[in-house]
DNA sequence: ACGAAGATTGACTGGTCAGTCAGGGCGGAT
DNA sequence: ATCCGCCCTGACTGACCAGTCAATCTTCGT
């Protein structure tokens, strides 16, 4: 029954995985069902089995890559490095995901604002950043920076900047090479840090 | 006959307020033309004498707005100021957008990454991102910038930290009275300059 | 006053798909 | 060997809606 449950959680992957796939490819809106299911190499109903909707793949694929960056985010965290120094490693992350897994990048990018549902549900996305504003408020404690900042908009100016570089990698209005991508994060850091900084 | 040039221009306007208001309701996906010809207290098919389509729609609601927006930001870039300030100006314009027409930012900033088509198509926004660039740039020049940053890459942390701040907004995850709004744009503004400066 | 050009109407059509379901097959427990 | 329960299949359905079009009305120049 162990064998069992494993089969079932690789079916699951191997639908979302698919589902990316297709998603990145042609939108959410414009993708079949059909389309996935042909990607996975499976019968049509049988995502029906493993998934509620064609929006429950969605948010699974949101759900299960935040849960995971919110990890990721908390073990900076909770490592406890000067302010700066975390916010270069949560900026490092999230723009590396581009290089690791390109397709989910363009789903997450693409439809985020989309639908109210997946912003609102996915409550990980909120839990995020607050994470990022608890990095940005114990650096104004420690006097890192400047205490005269609100957190909360700091924050969200971190994200934002994140966010919309992924987009212009997304949209392919930015050039995306190795070299290009670590030149990126330096780049977001320094203006960061240096106006955060006392 | 300028009359009747008239009258077709105020119904397109008309329209097309409509049409931002049922767009930013409901989202442009669930948007039904039924809803903004009801919306507009016009016939069904009437959309279709002054539109092309549903995306038609779409579509003009960027293109002005964006060509609007770039003239603007082309009389600051244009005024001179230093940099700094011309960063301040067109932060308090983007911002000050929210409290001028709701329904408006509310339609832009939930179906910006939706469809290529209106990313790739509305060249004006690739505009105004350039015309950013070119004031990171100036500032560089002027000494006024640490001239070992990248401006495109700036420009792109600039554009998408205020994008972000209004999407908060359109979310109603920050806080939106007039006050909140100076903050912002008070908040947003030193983040940003101060890590741009010399 | 008349008629042509343009404005307005809304019922209808054609195509699209998400999700259902009834039935066939297979693996593993006994 | 048998059989139960889950896996898997894919044709089908029901609903939905963008866009069309033939008919009617309004405006305005002559």
């Amino acid at each position: 029954m162990v064998a069992r449950a494993d089969r079932q959680a690789d079916r699951r992957r191997q639908i979302l995985a698919a589902a990316v796939k297709v998603f990145a490819q042609k939108g959410f809106h414009a993708s079949r069902v059909g389309d996935i299911a042909e990607e996975a190499g499976i019968a049509y109903g049988l995502v029906y089995h493993y998934y509620e909707s064609k929006e429950d793949l969605l948010e699974t694929i949101f759900r299960t890559t935040w849960t995971e960056m919110l990890a990721r985010i908390g073990e900076v965290e909770e490592a406890g490095a000067p302010a700066a120094e975390a916010v270069r490693q949560v900026t490092a992350l999230l723009l590396r995901t581009w290089r690791r897994d390109p397709d989910l990048v363009r789903v997450l990018v693409r439809e985020v604002t989309r639908n109210q549902h997946v912003q609102q549900e996915v409550e990980e996305i909120t839990q995020a950043m607050e994470a990022l504003e608890r990095i940005i408020r114990r650096g104004q404690e420690s006097g890192e920076f400047r205490s005269e900042l609100d957190s909360r908009l700091s924050a969200v100016v971190f994200y934002g900047a994140l966010e919309e570089v992924l987009s212009g990698w997304v949209l392919g209005q930015l050039p995306d090479r190795e070299e290009d991508i670590a030149r990126a994060e330096q780049n977001v850091v320094a203006v960061l840090t240096g106006g955060l900084k006392s």
